[in-house]
RNA sequence: GCUCCCAUCGUCUAGCGGUCUAGGACAUUGCCCUCUCAAGGCAGAAACACGGGUUCGAGUCCCGUUGGGAGCGCCA
């Protein structure tokens, strides 16, 4: 059979690393097994669901490339369906209504906690509603003694006993159905094989598991995925930086680069580290996931997404780095001027947006001098080989890397001076900073005019 | 507090009873390359949480302790 899975996001925020791992692991399985994925909103929480956090969770799975073979479905279109459900459940005596408020709820969950019990329902209308008066929500009478207990995928069989789960909540009092209701009826509707999800729903397995037998319904099975941690080892929120998916697109991160980390976070595959999205779809699967939590780690992000940006050719870079060129009001109307450019900056930068930022000098005619750089290699006796240089260059028909060395040595030669007196001065005169490519090759793709242009701007500004 | 889950270098991980004096990667240190900075190459420092078992043999299996995480909503 072929397995059906889903990543069923609620749209109370944006799609954010957590929720991206996890739907990526779904994405991958389904890919891998030539399954099906589908994807689910789960807008039951009217008050905090949004329209623009659901788009806004649709562009992030398309910008990571992960496409869906059915949906989206909305729980909110499917209302029908899950009082049906309830009916049913009301009907055979195993839910009923309860009119206990949510004050008093709250008070005996306190009050529990405080004696060192588990807070849980306490069962008061289980037999006949207190306050007739009062609207009442529907509970599921859960068995309560004996275990509940289902197998999952990653960890083997997880158990529970049933005197620590309570009567959970099924329908709100306004009538509408709760997440534990709901995922179970939308799996066993939507025929959903697996269902792969963080293991902060552990807990919450063998509610769902004691619906799935009070219906009659054959179970699915589960894999629980580990948390993915910030650097303090808590639950990954807004707190650690940047936690929406789209962000890291602003940041100049590649879609690859990015499933690439995230692949790994809690998945390997012997020793490799780099993968593309179809040697992923290749090779992955849930017996090589592991169990413990990993922390998210920017610094390896960068390393892997600087692997992926070597394997995109010049012309793909001009495209990718265009919208941050921009965004520093850079146009790039030369497009085989900035496939030059691409070609000896792409190995020097770790995100799209530093390979713009490094590489701006390029493109501005005006170029602001680092103060501390012109300092060190613009002083007056270096203005003057500055000079000298300069007049050299004028005459150098070829303007190749190749006699621009030869310039170079020679000068150093006849004044006894090692390159990297010669050429930082050039440096700095070029490219405003003390860090850029190879000088002769800085040179040749800003053409002589320009650098001519620069070199009366560095003499000129600083004798 | 209770329940559940987890436990190898700072971090991500390999390891599925003997080949582990524990391998790789990021980060880090030194060296090489070198016109700078990167990239690259070489070398180094760095881990099986602890205690009991089981076994001829345990990082690998079992139990406990400790530590961490998650859940305990008319949120999902």
């Amino acid at each position: 059979m072929k397995p059906r899975v889903r990543f069923a996001p609620s749209p109370t925020g944006a799609l954010h690393i957590g929720g991206a791992r996890t739907a990526l692991f779904n994405w991958l399985f389904a890919k891998h097994h030539d399954g099906v994925f589908v994807l689910r909103i789960e807008d039951t929480d009217r008050e905090r669901s949004t329209k623009e956090f659901e788009k806004s969770i649709l562009e992030g799975m398309r910008w990571l490339g992960m496409d869906w073979d059915e949906g989206p479905f909305y729980q909110t279109q499917r209302m029908e369906i899950y009082k049906g459900h309830v009916k049913k459940l009301m009907e055979e005596g195993k839910a009923y209504p309860c009119t206990c408020s949510p004050e008093e709820l709250d008070e005996s969950r306190k009050k529990a906690m405080a004696e060192g019990r588990k807070p849980k329902y306490d069962g008061t209308c289980r037999n006949g509603v207190t306050h007739p008066d009062r609207p009442a929500v529907i509970r599921f009478k859960a068995p309560q003694d004996g275990t509940t207990k289902f197998h999952d995928i990653c960890r083997g069989t997880i158990s529970f006993n049933n005197a620590e789960l309570d009567d959970l909540i099924i329908a709100r009092s306004d009538g509408t159905p709760t997440y534990n209701f709901t995922v179970v009826i939308d799996d066993v509707t939507m025929d959903m094989t697996h269902i792969i999800r963080g293991d902060d729903h552990i807990n919450n397995t063998p509610k769902q598991v004691m619906l799935y037998n009070a219906l009659g319904y054959k179970l699915p099975e589960f894999a629980h995925l580990p948390m993915i941690h910030g650097s303090d080892k808590k639950k990954l929120s807004k707190r650690h930086g940047a936690a929406s998916v789209m962000e890291y697109k602003e940041l100049g991160y590649l879609p690859e680069g990015l499933v690439n980390y995230l692949a790994r976070l809690g998945w390997a595959h012997g020793d490799q580290e780099i993968f593309d999205f179809s040697e992923l779809i290749k090779i992955f699967d849930l017996d090589a996931v592991s169990n413990s939590p990993s922390i998210f780690d920017t610094e390896k992000l960068e390393w892997v997404n600087s692997q992926h940006i070597v394997k995109k050719t010049n012309a793909e870079l001009v495209e990718l780095t265009r919208p941050f060129f921009t965004k520093i009001d850079i146009s790039l109307t030369d497009d085989n001027y900035a496939i030059q450019v691409m070609e000896v900056e792409r190995e020097r930068a770790r995100t799209l947006k530093e390979l713009a930022n490094i590489s701006t000098f390029f493109f501005n005619d005006e170029i602001s001098i680092d103060p501390k750089a012109a300092s060190k290699w613009l002083k007056p006796e270096q203005i003057g080989r500055l000079q000298e240089l300069r007049e050299a260059i004028q005459e150098d028909q070829q303007f190749s890397v190749a006699s621009l060395s030869k310039i170079f040595n020679e000068m150093a030669e006849r004044n006894g001076l090692k390159m990297l007196k010669i050429a930082q001065p050039v440096r700095v005169a070029m490219t405003g900073s003390t860090a850029s490519p190879g000088i002769f090759e800085v040179l040749t793709i800003l053409g002589k005019e320009r650098v001519l242009k620069r070199f009366d701007a560095a003499i000129k500004g600083n004798s």
